[in-house]
Order: structure tokens, then C-alpha cells, then sequence
DNA sequence: CTTACCATGTAAGGCGTTACATGATTCA
DNA sequence: TGAATCATGTAACGCCTTACATGGTAAG
């Protein structure tokens, strides 16, 4: 069984819930889904041809807004496709932080520099922790209207503990290197 | 200034630090580098090749053990083109997690297959924890002989942190979805 | 009326992995 | 003597990003 494409299950996945056009699944990527993937569009759209010509989703023009829209909407096979990677042991998870790098070797350019690295993520991830946040609360009240809900809490908190733990080491980081 | 191929500069900071073989860098991203940064072979060997005829490292054979050992020393030119590196801001820090990425489809197939791929997760990182904490006792203890160990502890330091969130998170998830 | 956003796509190329190919040495 | 580890490398290919190219619509 050949590997499915994760660029492929990742749009089912997001079409599995609801109909979509490649720009809004982009939108989903970047902000629901920014904490643990990303695609740009050069890979979304061309998957989407490719979902289509393999028959896992089918494709519309929107008749109702003003706009040249393309709502994309999963089929059976599509379904069955997704739920058979779903099962699937996870073949990896990546973590390519440059900061870290940067910070490993450190002692070539001294302390200031890592200071300065480490500020930075500390600045992008005190920007992004309210969002996650208020998508908590959100999601937290409406527990019930949805069972996807309690899956998207689940990923949303996992983001709010890496950020926290993050931003711990962050002030412990600094603190080290100041001595 | 074209935007320094990553491959290059973690092979050049490892060169920083102590002259190495092609082999031994492979081993030292599957130690030391491997909670934040990996790479095979067929990027390693490569790069090594292009980093001589740049002029940024110098390869000699190994005289001394039976083996058949090329061995790698950074230059001049290769430290000036590290710092360089150093000094730039960070360009991304890319997380891929496909676990989550499952979890967060998980509606499609239900908590029990969310919950063994959060406990395939769990077993990886509680198998991985006790590592770290040994290199951080060791680091702890040498942090007065080399001023690289001081940032070598900050980065392990920022692996125990992320392993403990994410355990911690690996519990409550269970919880969650157990209701 | 202009800025921001909506919306779709292609081409070129970078970066990296996997699988393959080969062989020596060490240790139990 | 057989398994594990040391050791170097290539070829094919996959995946994805960046930059480019184009144009419509909503809102102030």
C-alpha cells in the first residue's frame, strides 16, 4: 500500500467536515491547523485537481456569491480513502526548529545573539497564545453542538501547552545566559 | 544574500566544534540534534562534498585507525559563513505533527483510534525523556569545562520542557476523549 | 477610488528522503 | 562465524515552497 500523501489526507480531512474552496482550506491551514502543519498554495490547488481526476472529491463552481468560487466536496471514496490513512499507524511527526540550531551553537557568536534569537520566539508565541486561548473558550462552549468540537479542543490545547512550556524555557533560557 | 541552506550550516556549527566524519555528524543529529533537527545520509554526504569545493571545510583521510575514515575540518571561510548564519534572524521553525493532525480528524473514526495514536505518542516520548535527563545531568556537571555546554543544557533543557507538556497532555487528552 | 481581501492557478527549482550499493571491522 | 556497527556514497524521485501571473469584489 503506498503511502498516502499527507497534502492529500489533510484537505479530505478538512473536506470531510465541510465543503470548501482551495483559498478557504488555506485559510484553515492558517489558523486552525498553523500549531502542527501548513501547506502553501502551490501544493493546495494541484492536490485538489489531483483528488478530483482520482474521484475522492468532486468539484462545483459556487452559484450563489458574486465571486468565481470552486466549492470542493468529498466523496465516498474519498471518505474511505481518509478513514483508511486515519487508521494507519503516524509515520512521523517533525520538528525542525532553527532557533534551536542556532541556539546549539551558540557559543561561536556569545550570549547577546541567543538572547536575541530566544526573544524572538518568545515575541511570536506570546502573539499567538490569546488566539489559541479564545478558540479554547469557544470550542470548550460548544461542546455539544458538534463531536468534531472535542477533537479540534484536544489539538487546540495541545498548541496552549507547547506554548506555555515554550515560553517557560524562554525566561529560564534568558536567565541561564545572563549569568 | 541568498539564504544559506540549512544542511550546510548545522554541518558547519558541528565542524565548530571538533573535526568529524560524515558518520559521526549523521550520529550526532540522531543524538544531540534530534529533538529539534534530523537528516540522512543522502543530504550529509553531499553537502560534506560541496562544503570542500566551496572552500568552507577541508577533508583528510584518517592515518591513525584501520578504518577507512574521511575526516572533516572547518575553515576560516567556513566559520566566517557560520557566524554570518548565526546572526541572521531565524527564518521558520516548522512543526509537523501528523499525530495531531489525525487527532484533529478524529471525529471521523472515533476515540478509540485517537487514543492509541496518542498512546503511540506517549510511548515515544516517555522512551525518549530518560535520555535527555541523563545529557542534562552530564551537561550540568561539565558546564565549567567548555562554554559550548552551556548552550547545549539550554536546548536539552527545551527538549525535557516540550517531552513533559506534551506527556502531560497526552494524560488529559485520554481523559477527555474517555468521557 | 483605492486598499484590502477574495480567489485560482502555474513554473521552476530547492531541499531532502528512501532505497540501493558496497565493503571493512569489531565483538560476542 | 555471524551480527552489529562503522563507513561512504549515488540515483531516483517526492514533496513542497517561492515567485510569478491574473483578475474580481467589498468596504471605507
Amino acid at each position: 500500500m503506498a503511502s498516502e500523501k499527507r497534502i492529500d489526507c489533510v484537505i479530505l480531512g478538512l473536506l470531510s467536515h465541510e465543503d470548501l474552496t482551495g483559498y478557504e482550506i488555506k485559510k484553515r491551514m492558517d489558523t486552525a491547523l498553523k500549531y502542527f502543519w501548513s501547506a502553501s498554495y502551490g501544493s493546495i490547488y494541484p492536490a485538489l485537481s489531483d483528488l478530483v481526476s482520482r474521484g475522492l472529491a468532486v468539484k462545483r463552481e459556487d452559484g450563489e456569491s458574486g465571486r468565481h468560487r470552486l466549492i470542493y466536496t468529498i466523496t465516498d471514496a474519498g471518505r474511505d480513502y481518509l478513514r483508511n490513512w486515519l487508521a494507519l499507524p503516524v509515520l512521523k511527526d517533525e520538528i525542525r526548529y532553527e532557533t534551536l540550531l542556532k541556539l546549539f551553537f551558540g557559543k561561536e557568536q556569545g550570549p547577546g545573539q541567543a538572547i536575541s534569537h530566544i526573544e524572538a520566539l518568545e515575541k511570536k508565541f506570546r502573539g499567538e497564545l490569546p488566539y489559541l486561548l479564545s478558540a479554547e473558550k469557544i470550542l470548550k462552549e460548544s461542546l455539544g453542538d458538534d463531536t468534531a468540537h472535542k477533537y479540534y479542543l484536544l489539538t487546540a490545547e495541545f498548541g496552549i501547552k507547547m506554548y506555555r512550556a515554550c515560553l517557560e524555557w524562554c525566561g529560564e533560557a534568558k536567565q541561564l545566559l545572563a549569568e
